[in-house]
DNA sequence: ACTTGACTTAGAGTTAGCTTTAACTGTTAG
DNA sequence: CTAACAGTTAAAGCTAACTCTAAGTCAAGT
């Protein structure tokens, strides 16, 4: 069935163990199973939770906004729009955020070439 | 010869008058002039190199590594294959983060195409 | 039985990068 | 001349996102 204590879901995600008791702890990632002696079993679809949680916030989206997306998804397809429309803008301020790097990127190659 | 204040150059650059400040007194903007009243007075000049930090910083370098690069800049030609060398590292950097990005762009598109 | 080591909690501490405050000075418009 | 305003400094305060500590629990190996 696939179960990781918090230490295989800290090597599985990349993100320390205190990291991910945090993450809980301020309400990112809801729902995580524990067994009999209170300890966290990780199932598969928590790992995913936190792959997509990096993403959001690895493009800048703050913890506070990731858990109000969290919770949007929690209640289902009632606040679909909602939680949609949350995606679609995020989705613009990648495609920004790509193209400013990009033009920074541009910065740092003339610097570089300009050999002074 | 177009000389600024400290609030036009902050209208300028698009940073606070605290933070101009701020970088100042961490190094990142040494020899900005000031008047008699003790004033400063930005060149155009500072300007473009603010603007060279805004694109380091904008890129992840932090404040202290820009000081360091910063500080080989002004050391002229015999540093110059040291600080080539550090924005080299940094234009890798920055071409990983891109590809991150669009990963994650990815991510969120394909999420939002789930619609569920 | 005992030690090791991974886990638990609440809460304190850390870091980067600002941001604001307090107390003050100098410039300008009426 | 004086009120308002833009600037000065040193230093304290703030926020986000961890990161660690202290004190304790519990399961597994020797």
């Amino acid at each position: 069935m696939s179960l990781y204590t918090i230490s295989q879901a800290s090597a599985e995600v990349d993100l320390t163990a205190y990291t991910l008791r945090y993450y809980e702890k301020e309400g990112l990632l809801p729902g995580v199973k524990k067994d009999s002696g209170g300890r966290r079993n990780y199932h598969e679809d928590d790992i995913k939770r936190i792959g997509f949680i990096k993403c959001l916030k690895g493009t800048g989206m703050s913890l506070k906004q990731i858990k109000e997306y969290g919770s949007l998804y929690a209640q289902g397809k009632k606040k679909f729009e909602k939680r949609n429309a949350m995606l679609e803008s995020h989705r613009v301020k990648i495609l920004l955020e790509i193209k400013t790097q990009k033009k920074y990127l541009k910065m740092v190659e003339a610097k570089i070439e300009m050999k002074i």
